[in-house]
DNA sequence: AGTGAAAGATCCTTCTT
DNA sequence: AAGAAGGATCTTTCACT
């Protein structure tokens, strides 16, 4: 279990994973072996998945996101999961109770994109897509209390 | 516009954000110094948002995910944005066309601990919850095409 | 579990071409 | 954009708390 240490060290690597041990070492309060030693634990027992860039979709082209909810019709639902991860334009997708099974989050570059994506499944899935306006929350850390 | 080289970069880097230069280079056949100038200009113009850890919730006691869509009641839909703004647990909220407003992600740390929160909302929106039973297709990169 | 110091390797930046 | 040099940074180790 990540102690108060720990948990200092993720907030400040999750707003800058690139600090140096020295100044990570001076924000908690520890020497750099210290902080060395528990990124590595962090690392090692999965707490720590990965270091990632976070990268503006828009200006890769993809001015448009929708989420859209996927119901596939009976008897579909594997092969309608499999098509969903080989869907590159799906960045993200959930399975959830309830009868939309699954939600998903897609990159599009405008809407004919979007018609494009959603025949290709119309067939196999009933679908509801809500239409990305804004985002007052960008993906952010749950509270470490 | 990011070149063919870019989109390499940043695919290497969102597997691994600690690449060394060198390996870098050597992936997308440049030098060092070539590669520190595109990966400078790149997070300049805000394509490379910012160099982040990705964290394993469940690992922080939120072994509990769900999708709830929101609807404020009218007159509130001001009110509820702030209180989403507000609420940590969520960590990801979209703004969206349709009749639920809000799509939010929330962290939880158990059943009651979801409870709580709608309950906090209850008086000025109505709300629709999925809980997530797993993730088929966890963050990753539109195609860079 | 952590400190402080020090050695050796690696990495980044600057300068020149 | 490449190559070489200088300076910073990282990691590891060790004796000690």
């Amino acid at each position: 279990m990540p102690d108060d240490i720990d948990r200092r060290l993720l907030t400040l690597l999750t707003a800058n994973a690139r600090l140096p041990l020295k100044e990570l070492a001076a924000q908690v309060g520890l020497s750099s072996p210290s902080v060395s030693d528990r990124l590595r634990r962090l690392e090692e027992q999965g707490l720590i998945r990965a270091f990632t860039v976070e990268i503006d979709p828009a200006q890769l082209g993809y001015t448009l996101q929708a989420i859209v909810r996927i119901r596939p019709l009976p008897g579909r639902l594997h092969l309608v999961q499999r098509l969903i991860e080989e869907i590159p334009e799906i960045t993200e997708c959930d399975k959830v109770t309830g009868d939309d099974c699954f939600i998903a989050r897609l990159m599009l570059r405008d809407i004919s994109h979007l018609d494009r994506i959603l025949d290709s499944i119309a067939d196999k899935a009933e679908t509801s897509t809500a239409i990305v306006k804004a985002q007052p929350v960008l993906r952010r850390l749950p509270p470490l209390a």
